[in-house]
DNA sequence: TTTCAAAAAGGACATATGTCCTAAATTTTA
DNA sequence: TAAAATTTAGGACATATGTCCTTTTTGAAA
């Protein structure tokens, strides 16, 4: 992690993801920016919690590790996110570990100076109540979907969501899996179970395996079979 | 539901959850108190919403439904909550169903009312931001447990949690299960494994059945069990 | 290039969980 | 009280999913 302050680079920023009016005059000097290298840790389960983030590139991972060692994926996260904001309204410690997937950068203030600076300030609270909620309601369809369809239907949603790439447009079949363990613990199965089920859906067409990645043959195919559209 | 306009009834459960401070004098007039009978729905998923309700006496279920019909519960949420603050932050349609298990008293007050009065209004925006983020929080533990763990390790869980009411206090032995199939639509499995698994409790002296209510036997077995505290 | 570690792929088997049915017990309604 | 509907309980079987291993492939490091 590398902290800087570079006060021309948060500018940049802060404008062109529009948050300039969450914050005050006063609280500026308080904000730093942190990056984090793919793989580094922004936060871990169960730790205190000093900063509140708010990611503005680059990739997270959102996890959550069992008594016995086992993962589960609860999301992917990319720019506008905020990171701490649970624990800094309740007052806990780390719910999730945060991972970096890719290089990132956060802008990251102490809950102490946001307390001092921002307790009233409506446009920040009404800030954190839109991205709470947001998230609220994704893991909410998330567990949903998860309690109650078969892996086979999980699947065929990531794929899906995958199809496209932030930009909303399809990208050209060939989607890069980084990695199977990451989806397995994403749908919240084995990895074992997850080759069974790709398999099954190389039989019918559906995909195609390529050296490791997944290459989606019948998209309409997968799109009803996920049956509903986790990702809007 | 039966709309009162009770206004000492009012100030009686303004005053009694301590929540006068959310709200301004403008607004008062607005606020209106609904009464729901035991089974009937307050919103139901999928439709528009109106109101934004605050639950200041009963019980209420919340749940959803699959396309094929299968019935996941999500909670049961007694005073202080709030109904509707995602759909009304996020302006979207009712996500989930929400049902009387017992007599229900509601403050009600119109969306466009709360855009009006109180958009700026930080109490009431700090108010939201507790409440969301505690839901948030139970919904992550609550859903974590759910896909890491066995049905065992749930329904020992929701057992410990029923064995104490709302006072803290343990609910000597005999828990009254409503209904086993709740339960098994709250852990997430089918009626028929839910016995399976109830049997196997019986037989290891955990719980014994008395009448289809389900009596503890031992209730540190139970939370040996249950892992981790999902109740707090 | 060689070596090594990680990731992919899947066989064999065990276990958890679901579906469908039937019968008894209990509660609700007429 | 009688009849109907709901809830409980569990048998029999099918299916989904997990665990443990082995082999192969791939990509990174020496």
């Amino acid at each position: 992690m590398k902290e800087m302050n570079a006060k021309e680079q948060m500018e940049i920023y802060l404008q062109s993801h529009k948050i300039e009016s969450l914050f005050n005059e006063e609280i500026l000097p308080y904000l730093s920016l942190y990056e984090f290298d793919k793989g580094q840790q922004i936060c871990s389960q169960g730790e205190a919690v000093e900063n509140l983030y708010i990611l503005v590139k680059g990739k997270v991972k959102i996890f959550t590790t069992s008594e016995e060692g086992k993962t589960l994926i609860l999301s992917f996260k990319t720019p506008l996110e905020v990171i701490g904001d649970i624990e800094y309204v309740q007052e806990i410690d780390t719910i999730n570990t945060v991972e970096a997937v890719s290089p990132v950068v956060m802008i990251g203030v102490r809950q102490s100076v946001l307390r001092r600076f921002l307790k009233d300030h409506s446009p920040f609270l009404q800030f954190l109540l839109r991205i709470i909620t947001r998230k609220f309601y994704i893991k909410s369809q998330f567990m949903r979907h998860n309690i109650l369809y078969p892996v086979e239907t999980r699947l065929a949603s990531y794929l899906v969501s995958v199809a496209y790439d932030e930009n909303e447009t399809l990208v050209n079949g060939n989607v890069s899996v980084s990695n199977l363990t990451d989806i397995a613990n994403l749908i919240g199965t084995s990895y074992r179970h997850l080759n069974r089920v790709i398999k099954e859906f190389c039989k019918n067409g559906l995909v195609e395996r390529n050296k490791g990645s997944i290459v989606i043959k019948d998209l309409e195919g997968l799109k009803s079979l996920a049956k509903e559209n986790l990702y809007e």
